[in-house]
DNA sequence: CTTTTACCCTATCGATTTTATAGAGTTAAC
DNA sequence: GTTAACTCTATAAAATCGATAGGGTAAAAG
């Protein structure tokens, strides 16, 4: 299950690319208008930022913006950062690979078969669609 | 994150699947070849079993054992009965449905258009795999 | 230089889910 | 009727998730 986590920082991210001009726009906006409990969203503005996703400007007249445009910026990066691995068990993973404390033998595995082929068709998707995709009608 | 409940019930059919006759597995035996604790495998297996994938004989030289041969035995059927939709996202499953309630448009939904896709393509990975294909060498 | 605005950061809490265990019940074989 | 092995319910520990609280810091306005 995706988690909400991943879901708001997402839509918060199309919200900004949306924007006509890359100015600072306001927690509070994007929240009330993606239906986004302000303060969770704060946390998750904060994470994207500190990956370099996003940049913010304090103070009046403050708030986030994409630093870079959104075609520039992949899925895979995004759910990685929100959501964390793709892969669905850490013996398939290609950034936090961990080998699994209960089998002897990985390529004799069917959890390990089955979960590689997952990975990497997820992995298509992500690598093919950027943030540009997604708010494009 | 695939749940242990899923990995383990996975690993409990491939090791059924091995066996040369179709007779009765102890699930202590399945418990000790695959590294599961036997009581958690006893409720997954149970499970299995009220789902039509398993059969079970009580008393003495019980156990469990394949009802249908493992080439007719989908991904997608293993998948759904222990580790649930195979959408990450309510709004996007084929079997389980649910609206979004912060959402007001799906169709203009980022988070929508992307899971579809990852929808999609797992489910092509899910349905052309059979447990026969997973213990194939 | 003080006030206001808005992001920054840490801690914590409650609910839910996951993983695992306990123990009594039931059925079948011998 | 005793033993083996599945059945079922309850429960508990641990982990994760979603959300909130509240004070800190920086920038702009006047």
């Amino acid at each position: 299950m995706l988690s909400k986590k991943t879901k708001y920082g997402l839509k918060a991210l199309t919200y900004l690319a949306l924007q006509s001009k890359r100015e600072p726009v306001q927690i509070s906006e994007i929240a009330r208008h993606e239906n986004i409990p302000q303060k969770f969203l704060e946390s998750i503005l904060l994470t994207l930022r500190k990956t370099g996703l996003l940049g913010s400007k304090k103070g009046k007249g403050g708030g986030y913006y994409l630093i870079k445009e959104p075609n520039e910026i992949p899925m895979t990066t995004v759910i990685r950062v929100l959501e964390g691995p793709i892969a669905m068990v850490p013996c398939v993973s290609l950034n936090f690979y961990e080998k699994c404390d209960d089998c002897p033998d990985e390529n004799k595995c069917a959890v390990h078969k089955l979960m590689l082929q997952v990975r990497d068709s997820a992995l298509e998707v992500y690598r093919k669609n950027t943030l540009a995709d997604l708010i494009s009608e």
